[in-house]
DNA sequence: GCAAGGACGTA
DNA sequence: GTACGTCCTTGCA
């Protein structure tokens, strides 16, 4: 007999990091782990045939709660992640999946997976059979004996690799150093950070073995621990002997499980069209459905579709972006067995704990060699997460160079691998040679290139989207990325923003500062300059305290139901960032510096003729000179204050004063649109161009802003004139690589429409679906003209009246925009809400959920806090009042564009078009594609962007996009 | 050398 | 009336 004993549990988890988690069911709901497990079992009956085709078969999972392990250690697995939102609807599917292909389904109260499959492996070698378990958890291996009666098959899925590879005592001693009857005793000693089992504090994997190779068992090691020669080694040993024991009772697998099916019970069974197919077909597996109908025989349409698990007909079945807002329902799903209290539990004591643990920087590592970094790696791997950050010489990871890079694997863990520490004094070329005890830079990348890719291995960064867009420049792309600054963004907007201000509120530790490490000003030096051993303790510092912030912040998206925005938004725009980061745009700077010229020109002639005006020469970018000529000199009137007490300049005051015939007022108004063209564009773009790359890369902001909007800085790339005709001529030196064309891409009204469908406004709603000129059909509405032949002052008011609306209007401040009076503003405030009640509905829903809950949310679950809501400042309410009526209109829209970003490129990809997307401003996406493909690329673009929302949320207003290409940015907008 | 304030570019 | 980032001056260190 062969009796094939698969680790369901342990295959779903690993499989989730594993997988791309792309694939969904037409309602949404997440099905990657689900799909690649019943290929798995496909591929299982397929390939093992012949002598190794079993004869009986079991699929085995852990059970909710507690173990007996729990009895005697309550620590272990504590520290465990409560598991993925995404993952938890698939556990009840993978058992479906299992009993859909005729095999037994396996788990039981009390005992984890590991021990049934130990007792039934047992079970058929003392049968005289043999097992093979099916599974790639270290925590099996114990069980494979070398008679061939247990082994082990590793099916996770890894790309480049054959979809079964067997596991044997090669592989088992490679990673314990020992023989599969001696890795309990190694476990024992070496300990295991992930499920939480202590072992000896200090001693490693290497360590154990060696120890084991030599006294055979942990009894007889700490029986004869008085002979062991390195004093440190003997002392922990004997300081510890009860945590060795423990942890070896931890790691020993029960083979006594009181099972209930016997070994004839497990007896393979022939697949049965009518289980199969119902299943598969409900879960739209439309190619393994073929393959198994031509295996079978069988014709996939006799079957209709499981009506419980089906898209269509499963009761309540919607979007999982929806569904996963609920998600306290799907937490509290078996397999977590956590109720969403026990998620708000969970994360509690995970900060509890975290917290707790001290820094120790005497304990990190410094990288000098390929041996050491070898054993990192491997304890990486092992571990199946590491916290990771690179050192660099800048800011800006298009221009800085790589110095060092640094990993930890639990909280205290910490390690640094410099590769680019100068030595001798900094100068304009760089300063000296590389300073001793450093590894090859290329060297220790091309080792670290399989770990980075291998997208089982998760990769947590603290603004991972800088290090990702560092390591591409050095060719090690990164797979599976999670990131404590989106974690922190996604819980609690932008409230923190360095890791500094994370660790002084959640682990009261700031650790050292950058600041301090590099110094400021003259005397600044780079981290290329920084002694390797001070730059050491820093950098592993860094790590360990990110792996703290990830273990305190991750267990909180559960607890507080934002998984599906962090997993579906935050986490995978950030490669899509980076990698518009590194594309940059092309400028052309003769453009640039021919308009330069010309704006120093004119605003030089505006100068003269302000000094002519003002009877003396004073510095016009000085709003208090001028404030001091125009109401103290020239003693005009209608000056008002600004809130310092100096004269208001701004340009609407300018703008009442030049209508009032003071020509001065004009010039200066001239001369600072000039100037600031001049100074923030003509001047200070062409800098920004990168030596390497000849084009401009900005750096966007996907963590800042309050709303979810991103923001573009060094330089602002979302604040390009287009409003003057002197400003478009700026736009339009941002051109097309040679044999390229721009592609501009916006949505129309995006704000308006989201609106239209938050606040439910019919008539609203009925315009956009005509395809109104929306501003014309509100004047008409509210002022009873008809739009054919409307005047454009009455289309103008209503255009501000909708904009004031999204902005949360006052009366105060649409009369200042419309400059009209208060009253008359209001009394336009008060038609409008007659003829659209719906919005003033929202509005005081909006206000009184900020009162209530101090946040607002967008369609797509994103929450923004007012922590001000109840200010006892009334003009401080008010701001927060329209700010909490603008945040889910702005916010949601800036989600529907996230969402199109993150599906672009592979919709692009799918599509066969080559185009690249370069910049984001809001509304509008920017793309460079090959000149003469602009009309194959155009409706997919559209398409992607008009479709964005769905399937999360359904929107009830059409979404438009308009796109065009050309040349330039300004002929395309 | 740095922070704050004013002004102004964008959606 | 919302949301940003940058440039420049000013005032203090």
């Amino acid at each position: 007999m062969h009796l094939l004993l698969v680790d369901g549990s342990a295959y779903i988890f690993r499989a989730f990091h594993a997988l791309p988690q792309l694939n969904r069911k037409s309602d949404g709901l997440p099905v990657g782990c689900v799909q690649g497990f019943c290929n798995m079992l496909y591929k299982l009956t397929e390939d093992l045939k012949g002598e190794d085709a079993p004869t009986h078969m079991a699929v085995i999972f852990d059970h909710a709660g507690k173990t007996f392990r729990d009895d005697f250690f309550p620590d272990y697995k504590a520290q465990r992640p409560p598991a993925p939102a995404e993952l938890v609807p698939q556990f009840p599917l993978t058992r479906a999946a299992t009993r859909a292909f005729s095999i037994p389904s396996i788990e039981m109260a009390g005992w984890e997976a590991d021990d049934i499959i130990a007792t039934y492996a047992c079970m058929a070698r003392r049968a005289g059979g043999k097992a093979t378990i099916v599974s790639s958890d270290k925590d099996m291996m114990q069980l494979i004996e070398p008679d061939g009666s247990i082994r082990m098959l590793d099916t996770i899925p890894r790309p480049g690799q054959p979809p079964l590879r067997w596991i044997g005592m090669d592989e088992v001693f490679t990673k314990f150093g020992v023989t599969p009857d001696k890795v309990i005793e190694v476990q024992a000693l070496c300990g295991d950070s992930v499920d939480n089992v202590p072992g000896v504090p200090g001693i490693g994997v290497k360590t154990a073995a060696e120890l084991i190779n030599q006294y055979g068992t942990v009894e007889n090691l700490l029986a004869h621990a008085d002979e062991i020669r390195q004093n440190a080694r003997r002392e922990k040993l004997k300081a510890n002997a009860d945590l060795a024991l423990v942890s070896k009772r931890l790691v020993t697998l029960s083979q006594d499980v009181p099972v209930e099916l016997e070994l004839d019970a497990l007896v393979r069974q022939p697949m049965e069209p009518g289980n199969l197919f119902p299943f598969l077909k409900a879960m739209e597996f439309n190619t393994i459905t073929k393959r198994l109908a031509g295996l079978l025989d069988a014709n996939p349409d006799d079957f209709p579709a499981d009506p419980e698990l089906s898209a269509k007909t499963a009761p309540g079945a919607v979007g999982f972006d929806n569904a996963a807002r609920a998600e306290s329902r799907a937490a509290r799903h078996e397999a977590s067995g956590r109720s969403n209290a026990a998620t708000v539990a969970h994360a509690a004591a995970e900060h509890a704990r975290v917290r707790a643990i001290p820094f120790r920087p005497e304990d990190y590592e410094i990288i000098r060699d390929a041996a050491a970094l070898q054993r990192w790696i491997d304890a990486i791997e092992m571990t199946g997460y590491v916290a990771t950050d690179t050192e660099t010489t800048g800011l800006d990871n298009q221009t800085a160079d790589l110095v060092g890079i640094s990993f930890s694997i639990a909280p205290g863990s910490g390690a640094y691998l410099p590769l680019g520490h100068s030595d001798g004094e900094a100068d304009i070329f760089g300063g000296g040679g590389l300073v001793e005890g450093q590894m090859e830079i290329r060297t220790a990348l091309d080792m670290l290139k399989p770990l980075f890719a291998d997208p089982s291995i998760l990769k947590i960064f603290h603004n991972g989207k800088y290090d990702l867009g560092m390591l591409a420049r050095y060719e090690v792309p990164v797979a599976s990325i999670d990131d404590t600054l989106l974690l922190s963004y996604a819980l609690d907007g932008p409230q923190f923003n360095t890791m500094g201000e994370l660790g002084e509120h959640w682990l009261g530790f700031a650790g050292q500062s950058i600041r301090e490490l590099l110094g400021s000003g003259k005397s600044q030096r780079t981290f290329a300059q920084v002694p390797l051993a001070e730059g050491a303790r820093y950098a592993a510092e860094d790590a360990d305290m990110t792996m703290r912030l990830w273990q305190v912040l991750k267990p909180r998206l559960a607890a507080e139901n934002m998984t599906a925005l962090y997993e579906t938004i935050e986490r995978p725009l950030a490669p899509v960032l980076a990698r518009m980061e590194a594309r940059g745009v092309n400028v052309d700077r003769a453009i640039l510096s021919r308009l330069s010229g010309e704006f120093a020109q004119r605003a030089a002639a505006f100068e003269a003729e302000a000094y002519e005006l003002a009877g003396q020469s004073f510095n016009l970018g000085s709003p208090k000179q001028l404030g001091e000529i125009l109401f103290d000199k020239m003693g005009l009137e209608g000056g008002s204050k600004t809130k310092t007490g100096a004269w208001a300049t701004g340009a609407d005051v300018l703008e009442d004063l030049a209508l009032k015939g003071v020509p001065l007022a004009r010039t200066i108004v001239d001369w600072r649109q000039l100037n600031k063209l001049r100074g923030t564009y003509t001047d200070a773009l062409p800098a920004y161009i990168n030596a390497r790359t000849g084009r401009v890369h900005t750096t966007y902001s996907q963590h800042s802003v309050l709303t979810g909007r991103l923001s573009s800085n060094d330089p602002n790339l979302q604040n390009i004139p287009v409003r003057t005709e002197d400003g478009r001529k700026i736009r339009s030196a941002f051109v097309a690589a040679p044999g390229k064309i721009l592609i501009s891409a916006d949505y129309s009204q995006i704000e308006l429409r989201v609106l239209a469908h938050i606040a439910d406004i019919q008539a609203l709603k009925d315009a956009f679906e005509e395809g109104l000129d929306i501003h014309a059909m509100t004047a008409s509405e509210m002022f009873g003209v008809p739009v054919a032949g409307m005047p454009s002052d009455i289309r103008r008011r209503a255009k501000a009246i909708n904009f004031g609306i999204i902005y949360g209007i006052s009366a105060f401040g649409l009369a200042n925009q419309l400059g009209i009076g208060r009253g008359e503003a209001g009394d336009y405030i008060k038609t409008y809400f007659e003829r659209f009640p719906g919005i003033k509905d929202y509005m005081e829903e909006q206000r009184r959920r900020v009162k209530e809950d101090g946040h607002v949310t967008t369609i797509f679950g994103r929450r923004i806090n007012f922590p001000n809501a109840k200010s006892h400042n009334p003009s401080e309410r008010a701001f927060v009042e329209r700010a909490s009526i603008n945040a889910p209109i702005q916010g949601s829209a800036a989600d529907i564009i996230r969402r199109a970003m993150i599906r672009m490129e592979p919709e692009l990809a799918r599509a066969g078009i080559d185009a690249d997307m370069l910049l984001q401003v809001h509304d509008e996406l920017i793309f460079e594609v090959p000149l003469g493909t602009e009309n194959e690329a155009i409706p997919v673009i559209k398409r992607v962007m008009e479709g964005a929302a769905e399937p999360a949320v359904r929107l009830t207003v059409p979404i438009q996009v308009d796109a065009h290409a050309a040349g330039n940015w300004d002929e395309a907008h």
